[in-house]
Order: C-alpha cells, then sequence, then structure tokens
RNA sequence: UCCCUGGUAGCUCAAUGGUAGAGUAUCCGGCUGUUAACCGGAGUGUUGUAGGUUCGAAUCCUACCCAGGGAGCCA
C-alpha cells in the first residue's frame, strides 16, 4: 500500500495547511458525480469531506475511466494537489494525480437517498459513516469529554461503579437478570449506591459507565443501555446540587457550541437556542409548578408525578432548562432525604431540558440518617441484607451529602436536534433490538 | 402491558375490489464545474405470514408476526 502513497499522508481537516501541496488522502468514496470529460470524487477519511476533481484531459485514459467505475464506499487512496475553489464544497478541493482503489466496494445499501429507520438501524454499522450520524457521535465525544474535563477541573475522583450489581436500587422489576456462576445477578441501573460510599471515601466523586433498564419503553427517549454520569458530594445539601447541575449543563453545552460548530452545522442546529443556555436557570417547586399548570389552564392535581405532557406545559413557558424541585416524597425514590420543612416532600431536583427533550437529569440529597433510612428501605419492601453496606454509611461517619445522575444520550439529543436517543449512541440497544 | 399507525422492487413510496407502478440504486449511453448533478435506455416482485369473503383481493374480514410513534416508568 506504501508505494501508492508517495507524498506526505493528511487527513481532511488538515488539508487548508496544504494549499498547492502535493498530499495524501487515506479515505473512502462517500459519493461521486460526472460531467462528460471531468469526475468529481466526493471522499471522506473520518475527519471531514473533500471533492476530488479530475480532468479528461489532464489525466491518462485508464485513470479517468477508472474514476468513473469505482463503487460508493469503496476504500481509496487519493494523491493529488490541493486547491482553493470556491465552487467545491468547503472550499478546497483536490486535483487527482493518483488514485488506488484498496477494496472496491459491493453494492452499497445505504443510498444518500432517505431511508426508514428499521433498515438504517438494521444497518447501523454502516450508517455510521452518513454525515449526520457522523456529526452526532463526534458531539457526543465532545460531550463526554467536556463532562471529563469539567470533573477534573473540579478535583472529583472518577469512581467507576460496577456494572454487575447483588440487587436493586429501586426494585428489581425493571433490572436485567444474569446467571452469576450459581447465583443470579442484575446488570447495573445506576452507580449512585456506590458513589454514596465512594464520596465517603474522596468527597467528590463521580461514576461515568453504562445503565441498564428493562423497561418495555418504546418511545424517542429511551434505550435499555444508556450512558449515564453520576456525581456525589459529601457535604453538600439539595442547593448545592441545583447550583451545580446548571453549571455543569452550561459548560457542556459552550463546550460544544464552540469546539463542534462543523457539526451542529452539518445538523442544521440552530444555534441561536443553544447560546441562550448559561446559568441562572429558572426553578420551581414542585408546588409552585403544580400552581404554574393550574393557573395556565393545565389539569393537575397536586400529589402525583409529573407526566410527559405535564413536563412540556412547564417547560414551554420557558427557554431554558427548567430545575423542579422538592417533589413529594412519595413520588420519589427510598434513598431521598424529606424536606425537613416539611415532612411530605423530597429533597430532589429534576431538570428538563427544552425542546421537548424532557427530564435529562435528577438528583437530590440522600437520606442520611440510619433510623429513617432502615425504615424506609423497609418500607419500600427491598431486602435489607442487600443494603447492610449501604446503612453502613449511615453508622460511620453519617454527613449530609448530594448528588445527581445526568443522561448522555438525551443531552447529546438535546444538543443536535435528534428526533430520537437511539441517533445518539453508536450502536443503540433497544426493546426487541440488539443487532448490530 | 396498553393505545394509535404501518408492512408492495435492494431502498423510499404510489396503486381502495378489475392486467402491480414511479423515483432511486444497479448496468449501458450522453454531457468540460458537478453540488442528493442532469438527460436517454435496460432488467428488477411469494404485495409480512396463515386462513376467510368474492367471479376476481395489495385493497375487505379474522388471527398471528414484525416495525414505527405514544402511554406508563424513567435518564
Amino acid at each position: 500500500m506504501e508505494d501508492h502513497c508517495y507524498m506526505t499522508q493528511v487527513y481532511i481537516n488538515q488539508l487548508n495547511n496544504y494549499k498547492d501541496k502535493e498530499v495524501c488522502l487515506k479515505g473512502w468514496l462517500y459519493n461521486k458525480r460526472s460531467s462528460g470529460k471531468m469526475q468529481f470524487l466526493l471522499v471522506r477519511d473520518g475527519t471531514g469531506l473533500v471533492q476530488c476533481v479530475l480532468f479528461k484531459g489532464d489525466a491518462s485514459e485508464e485513470l479517468f475511466n477508472l474514476c468513473g467505475t469505482i463503487p460508493q464506499e469503496s476504500s481509496v487512496i487519493v494523491n493529488g494537489t490541493v486547491r482553493e475553489d470556491k465552487r467545491s464544497p468547503g472550499g478546497v478541493e483536490l486535483t487527482i494525480l493518483d488514485i488506488n482503489v484498496v477494496q472496491k466496494a459491493e453494492e452499497y445499501p445505504i443510498s444518500l437517498k432517505s431511508h426508514g429507520p428499521d433498515f438504517l438501524l438494521g444497518n447501523r454499522h454502516l450508517w455510521i459513516r452518513s454525515k449526520k450520524q457522523h456529526a452526532t457521535l463526534r458531539i457526543r465525544d465532545e460531550v463526554v469529554k467536556a463532562i471529563r474535563d469539567y470533573f477534573y477541573e473540579k478535583d472529583f475522583v472518577l469512581i467507576d461503579a460496577p456494572v454487575f450489581t447483588p440487587a436493586a436500587c429501586e426494585g428489581t422489576t425493571t433490572l436485567f437478570e444474569v446467571d452469576y456462576f450459581d447465583d443470579k445477578a442484575y446488570l447495573t441501573q445506576s452507580g449512585q449506591l456506590y458513589m454514596e460510599a465512594a464520596c465517603m471515601a474522596f468527597g467528590k466523586v463521580y461514576c461515568f459507565g453504562p445503565s441498564f433498564r428493562a423497561e418495555k419503553s418504546k418511545t424517542r427517549k429511551h434505550l435499555t443501555e444508556f450512558w449515564m454520569v453520576e456525581p456525589e458530594i459529601a457535604y453538600a445539601d439539595l442547593s448545592d446540587v441545583m447550583d451545580m447541575t446548571e453549571d455543569f449543563v452550561s459548560y457542556i453545552v459552550q463546550r460544544v457550541i464552540k469546539n463542534r460548530p462543523d457539526e451542529l452545522e452539518a445538523l442544521e442546529r440552530d444555534i441561536s437556542l443553544l447560546k441562550k443556555i448559561v446559568p441562572p436557570f429558572p426553578r420551581l417547586s414542585y408546588t409552585e409548578a403544580v400552581d404554574l399548570m393550574q393557573k395556565g389552564g393545565h389539569e393537575f392535581e397536586w400529589g402525583g408525578d409529573l407526566g410527559a405532557p405535564d413536563e412540556s406545559f412547564i417547560v414551554e413557558q420557558f427557554e431554558k432548562p427548567v430545575l423542579i424541585h422538592r417533589f413529594p416524597a412519595k413520588v420519589k425514590a427510598f434513598y431521598m432525604k424529606n424536606d425537613p420543612e416539611d415532612n411530605n416532600l423530597a429533597l430532589c431536583v429534576d431538570m428538563l431540558a427544552p425542546e421537548g427533550v424532557g427530564e435529562i437529569i435528577g438528583g437530590g440529597q440522600r437520606e442520611d440518617e440510619l433510623d429513617i433510612l432502615s425504615e424506609k428501605i423497609n418500607r419500600h419492601n427491598l431486602p435489607e441484607e442487600a443494603f447492610k453496606w449501604y446503612l453502613d454509611l449511615r453508622r460511620y461517619g453519617s454527613v449530609p451529602h448530594a448528588g445527581f445522575g445526568l443522561g448522555i444520550e438525551r443531552v447529546v439529543g438535546w444538543l443536535c436536534g435528534s428526533s430520537h436517543v437511539r441517533e445518539t449512541i453508536p450502536f443503540p440497544r433497544m426493546l426487541y433490538r440488539i443487532y448490530p
């Protein structure tokens, strides 16, 4: 292969630095067009797309004919001269000197025309080569890097939570059960309980990994396997966590706007909406949210959890994500601490993102008193022996602590304007879909 | 689990009871600046499966399978 690349190998996103120089591109044929005595080959290499041009008069007949017959997605090595040209997409193009077909592709199933979701998901391994999918996954990469940078800069310690867990955090009905030698184990649905242990050891911690939910949800917001980042902070309360969520989410959004403008543009995303995402975010207590709905003519009775239409109604009143805190304790998980000012309320917070995205964060302050937590575990009919270690945390130096979980795919979907979270993870796992 | 929508060519769709079609992809031909290029030509079918109604079913009925969207639940 080396003898076909006799010039400097350059990635497409670096071509601007090689104007009028001869370079070698290694990539795949994205699309081709011809116009009689000209061939236009659109080549991608993972970093971008560039148009490669060949005039019939400038090339041997063999080379010219070859260019016209290379099938879509064939792997190619192209030698050529970089030229500035306004007619070319991207403003830079390559005048072809030589081309080597590494592998002539078979008939490629994904055309540049429209396809249905079933077909595309069945061809996900190829679909990720397409422009919008490529941009989405690049933005995911940026979101993940932003998250890691944010926590690193704030002296959080990454503590990976286990994927195999002995029992449920919040009941077993929505867990994937697996054989674990002669026993049963479950795939984690949250690393939170382990983060509570870890924050008592390291102060400020987070985990970042996959979560599994065996819920039979068939909506654009659900995957059975999704990625979640979960920070947990010792000596923090609900107010600290609310401050952090808006700072954190704003940081992620602004990082993506700054570092991934080309990808956002490829996705035709309206950036003006995202630019507004800076602290502070509107904050409503659950009770205030109920009031807002009732005054706005949206029927809702105090006491129930917010359903999807209720969330939409609230979010539509604002341009930024909305923080809703202090839900009725009854509708929230057992580990939430009750509000000392009103024992019917939990010290929890949800962040609802705009543009129909909905909940991207759930979090709050944890119950730190042994007796109360033990009582709550019993009341929820959870196996106490499985939570012995968790209760230990309230025996040995218990302190107020709080944290939250943020769903990566929903955030990426929001930033990309995706119609479905399945496009925001490389290989989505969904109800009845585990191929490829 | 429930509700709604759909399943026809490789792909995207049309045909609403009377000979199953178009675009695209593929192959051939044309064009010196194409931008999902365009123009001309060619081949392409177990109409999701099984049964039923009918002279006749892609079309109507029943069951099942598969997919999409939503509810619940959640991130």
